[in-house]
DNA sequence: ACCTTATTCTATCGGAT
DNA sequence: ATCCGGTAGAATAAGGT
C-alpha cells in the first residue's frame, strides 16, 4: 500500500495510480519540475533541460544515418539503414545460391567449388553460435507477429531493442523465445501508443498467454520499462474500422473516453473494455446499427462488459455536457 | 506459494422493440 | 425474433503476506 504500480500486464491502471504521478512519455514538460523535455539524439534518451530526469531511454533514431567520410561537415553515413531487427544488425554479407557470375554466365567447375567453401564459411561465421541464432529466431518471430497485428515499423524496432537487451541482461534461461519475443512486442507496441490487448498477442503467438504474462512481467520488472497504462482511446481507431464505424461516431467516442477519463471512470477499468463501449455508446448516440454482440466479438470484450461500461461512459459524458 | 479484492466472463432469463 | 439489461457464480488479474 506504498509504491504506485502503473506497470500492469492487461494496461489498466490501478485504482491507487493517479495519473499525476505517470511519468507523460509524450508531453513535453517534465514531470518533477515542470521544465521542458530535451532530446538527447545521440544517447537516444529523453531527459529534462531542467533537472536532468531522463524519461525514457533506447527511443529508436527514425532520421536516416548516413554519415559521408570523405570532407567535413557533412555528417551522412552510407550504407544500406542498420536495422536492430536483424541479428546481425544487417550487416553481414549474403553469398547467393546461384552458381552464375554477376552477368548470368555459369561458372567453372573450380568457381563453383570455391563458392561453395565460401558459404559453407559465410554461413558459419554470420550465424555463428547459438545465440545469434536464438536473435534471428526472436526477430523472426517478431515480424511475423508485428505484420499478423498490423504494427508499424518503429514498434517493431523497439521490441526488436528491448529483445537485444532482455538477452544481454540475461533473461533468456528458463524462458522460451517466444513467450519473450513476443513479450518484447507487446511492450513495445504500448510504449508506442498503438496497444494490442494480450489476447490478441496469445492468438498470433506460438505460446500461451500465461507464459507471454510472465515473462512480460519479468522484463518490465527487470529491465524497469516505465510503460503507462495503455490509453483507450488508442484503441479506437482499430476498433471503429473493423465494426465499420463512421468518422463522427468515433470522434464521439474519443470524446465520451476524455470525458470519461477526466472523472477517473477509467481507473481499474480494462482500456479495451472501455473503448469497446465507448464505441457502441457513440454508435448509439449516432443512431448506427450495431449491438453489443458484434462489438464485443471484434474487440474480444464479453457484451456484458460493453454494456456495463457504456452507461457508465454516457453518464459521465452526459454530465460533462451538461457543464 | 497462498490469500484477498476488484473486475471481467460465461450462462441464463425476462422484458422491450 | 432479435436485442437489451440484469444477475449469479466462475474465472482472472494484481497486490500483499
Amino acid at each position: 500500500m506504498s509504491q504506485t504500480i502503473v506497470d500492469t500486464a492487461d494496461g489498466r491502471s490501478t485504482r491507487n495510480g493517479e495519473r499525476e504521478t505517470v511519468p507523460e512519455r509524450r508531453g513535453s514538460e517534465c514531470p518533477e519540475c515542470a521544465g521542458s523535455i530535451h532530446h538527447d539524439e545521440e544517447r537516444g534518451e529523453r531527459a529534462c533541460a531542467e533537472c536532468g530526469l531522463v524519461i525514457d531511454t533506447d527511443e529508436i533514431d527514425y532520421g536516416p544515418e548516413w554519415r559521408a567520410f570523405d570532407d567535413e561537415g557533412d555528417r551522412r553515413r552510407v550504407g544500406a539503414p542498420v536495422t536492430t531487427l536483424r541479428h546481425d544488425k544487417g550487416l553481414s554479407t549474403t553469398i547467393g545460391w546461384e552458381d552464375q557470375d554477376a552477368y548470368g554466365n555459369q561458372l567453372s567447375g573450380r568457381k563453383r567449388e570455391q563458392l561453395r567453401r565460401l558459404r559453407t564459411w559465410n554461413e558459419r561465421f554470420t550465424s555463428k553460435n547459438a545465440a545469434e541464432r536464438n536473435l534471428k529466431h526472436a526477430f523472426g518471430e517478431i515480424e511475423r507477429m508485428a505484420s499478423a497485428l498490423g504494427l508499424p515499423k518503429p514498434c517493431r524496432e523497439t521490441a526488436g531493442v528491448l529483445y537485444r537487451r532482455a538477452v544481454e541482461e540475461g533473461l533468456l534461461p528458463g524462458r522460451s523465445i517466444e513467450a519473450m519475443s513476443t513479450a518484447c512486442l507487446y511492450a513495445a507496441a504500448r510504449q508506442h501508443g498503438t496497444p494490442r490487448t494480450l489476447v490478441a498477442f496469445a492468438s498470433v503467438s506460438r505460446v500461451e498467454k500465461l507464459p507471454v504474462q510472465r515473462a512480460y512481467r519479468y522484463l518490465s520488472v527487470e529491465l524497469d520499462l516505465q510503460i503507462e497504462p495503455a490509453d483507450p482511446i488508442h484503441y479506437l481507431p482499430q476498433y471503429a474500422s473493423e465494426l465499420e464505424i463512421s468518422d463522427d461516431a468515433e470522434r464521439l467516442a474519443r470524446e465520451i473516453l476524455e470525458a470519461a477519463m477526466e472523472q477517473d471512470l477509467h481507473s481499474g477499468r480494462s482500456p479495451a473494455g472501455l473503448a469497446a463501449a465507448a464505441i457502441y455508446g457513440a454508435a448509439r448516440l449516432t443512431n448506427e446499427r450495431i449491438t453489443q454482440e458484434t462489438v464485443g466479438a471484434e474487440t474480444g470484450v464479453s457484451k456484458v462488459t460493453v454494456r456495463n461500461r457504456y452507461r457508465e461512459l454516457l453518464d459521465a459524458y452526459g454530465e460533462a455536457r451538461d457543464r
